[in-house]
RNA sequence: GGCCCGUUGGUGAAGCGGUUAACACAUAUGCCUUUCACGCAUACAUGCAUGGGUUCAAAUCCCGUACGGGUCACCA
């Protein structure tokens, strides 16, 4: 029996050649230097944080490059795929505004790009015809390995201190024969196909690596499985050849983990002699936990998973470019310089990556959306907050709905100015800060007053009753509306000025500031708002002496 | 355990043989302000994990050590 007709055993039905693929798939018409780049997630229905920044540089490099982003489905774990994930996937890119430009979409029956199927589980006959060729030159053969046998001799090696693995004298099967593996074949054993290596494991070759830059890595030696025995469909390492092969990929962006299968991918490259992709091995989001040090676990840290980010309301962009600080720590300096233009237009640089893993700070996200929502003009600010509560906080949707032009009013406060109020992070903490200047949220919340220098109910009454009596009108400016606050002050007992009060505490009550604390705790039960002056204008004042009765 | 990667302040980090060791975030204090936020100012590494070496000179180059992380699946 021959390596040829075992493979035909093997797969009696491929009849294509490598040839033929190559064909269908010939090198892409793109310019000199376009990148071809691709996101490629199993679909297990979340977005990691870590993939989100593999992800963000693809995208880019594929922008900045004039070439190509495509999304590939890798599905090639039935146990692991989830309903829906798909969807999960494509809304986060859209999301995001990560666009692809070559996918293929199941449940909307819609498909993009010449280089596919783009969903692994499509691709079977692709990588069977690789498998088969494989088999025909003797570099790639079943194993019957059962999963007991396979622990057996793990143990056995982690005992005598021998390498753990598949390799060498450890590979049983390697050593059967044709002959015998057809036998086997024909008597209905399971296996998989494993690639059959020719490395050297105590030879040591170089490789460029686009962050870590050059390394010493030893030869792979590893029989791995490519084909899985249920199935029939690839592991991760062959899918990555073919599919990256014939997808014409250029640029592979993927974690740290990853590093040390880059002597097996190579090798696999080099058994088809194909160009392998440049590969770019972004390090590791980390985390603390005590006193140690860990991956981003998207069990354990709530903030590993990009769906956090859109529950509380973070603005996309603020993702994305807090994000960026970590790929690229040169962004920040960047933006000071560019504050109005798209992070796309930042050049993402692989050689001034840090290669050492990070911690993500969420305190910087705050700042840096901060930033960006207070240089959004109010009916932005009003759009985005609509969109997130329509999903997460329906019954503020519906207040800010039923009042928009009012709510557009109240988001507007020191709002598009030269330097406009940076207190909101996201939107779902905007309604804590904004609620008592809706009548349904004024109503529904049981929430006291707490007054603070000024706490005595006859002071306060007295405070209140005669601003509303003799002071307050809605024409007033912003001056004049000042200046009525001093002079309420001083006919109350109460210094015009903080300055004057201090230098001589004894001779007043207090000071002007302490009774607009009490005007201010007297309309909107919270001691810290923004603009007293825009707040009492909107609010109007009918509205705040029926808000002030229940003194 | 083998192999690989990493180590500059609380965080992201600049630095590429001679610097007072950038910048941003966070924190603290002060100024401004009738609150808060903004803005402004000041403080914060006695030191670049550590020990040796090379050099007139090292965070920067070399070697060792420690520590941290990754990986060794029919998961990606």
């Amino acid at each position: 029996m021959t390596n040829k007709e075992l493979a035909d055993l093997i797969f009696p039905n491929i009849t294509k050649t490598i040839e033929d693929y190559e064909k269908e798939y010939p090198a892409r018409d793109l310019k000199e230097g376009a990148k071809v780049t691709r996101y490629a997630p199993s679909p297990t229905g979340f977005m990691h944080i870590g993939n989100f920044m593999a992800t963000t540089i693809s995208y880019l490099l594929a922008r900045q490059s004039g070439g190509v982003f495509f999304l590939r489905n890798e599905d090639t774990d039935q146990a692991r795929t989830v309903e829906g994930a798909v969807e999960a996937i494509r809304n986060n890119l859209e999301h995001y505004g990560m666009v692809p430009d070559e996918y293929e979409f199941r449940d909307l029956n819609e498909t993009k790009g010449a280089y596919g199927p783009y969903i692994q589980s499509e691709r079977k006959e692709i990588y069977q015809t690789f498998v088969k060729h494989l088999i025909e030159i003797g570099r790639a053969y079943p194993c019957f390995c059962s999963k007991e046998e396979l622990e057996e001799t793990h143990e056995l090696q982690v005992k005598n201190k021998i390498r753990t693995g598949y390799h060498g004298r450890y590979a049983r099967c390697r050593k059967l024969t044709v002959s015998e593996a057809a036998e086997r074949i024909r008597n209905g054993e399971d296996y998989v196909i494993r690639f059959k290596s020719m490395g050297d494991f105590d030879e040591k070759f170089p490789f460029d690596d686009l962050v870590k830059g050059k390394v010493e890595l030893p030869e792979n030696d590893m029989d791995v499985p490519i084909m899985k025995s249920s199935t029939g469909l690839p592991t991760y390492h062959f899918a990555h050849l073919v599919d990256d092969h014939l997808m014409r990929t250029t640029h592979v962006v993927r974690g740290e983990e990853w590093l040390p299968s880059v002597p097996l991918h190579l090798e696999l490259f080099k058994t088809f002699g194909f160009k392998a992709p440049k590969y770019i091995h972004i390090p590791l989001i980390l985390k603390k936990e005590g006193n140690s040090v860990r991956k981003i676990s998207k069990r354990k840290d709530p903030e590993a998973l990009m769906s956090y980010y859109k529950e509380l309301g973070y603005p996309r962009e603020a993702v994305i470019e807090s994000i960026m600080t970590i790929i690229n720590s040169n962004f920040e300096e960047w933006r000071t310089g560019h504050p109005d233009q798209v992070y796309t237009e930042f050049e993402f640089s692989p050689k001034k990556m840090s290669s050492s893993g990070a911690f993500y700070d969420l305190d910087k996200l705050d700042n840096i959306s901060k930033n960006i929502i207070s240089k959004k003009k109010a009916v932005e600010v009003y759009d985005e907050l609509l969109e997130w509560a329509k999903i997460y906080n329906e019954p503020f949707a519906k207040v800010i709905s039923e009042n928009k032009d009012y709510t557009i009013s109240v988001l507007n406060i020191e709002r598009e100015q030269k330097k406009p109020r940076k207190d909101y992070a996201n939107y779902s903490e905007i309604e804590s800060k904004i609620w008592y200047m809706f009548d349904a949220l004024w109503n529904s919340k049981d929430k006291a007053r707490e007054f603070q220098t000024i706490d005595n109910l006859e002071d306060i009454k007295k405070i209140v009753n005669t601003y509303f009596e003799r002071y307050y009108n809605i024409e007033d400016d912003k001056e004049v509306w000042f200046n009525k606050i001093k002079d309420l002050a001083g006919e109350l007992g109460y210094a015009r000025e903080v300055k004057e009060y201090n230098e001589n505490p004894d001779a007043y009550k207090g000071h002007v500031g302490d009774v607009s604390t009490v005007l201010r705790i007297a309309i909107t039960k919270e001691s810290m708002t923004p603009d007293l002056y825009e707040i009492m204008k909107l609010l109007g004042k009918d509205k705040m002496l029926d808000r002030v009765k229940d003194l």
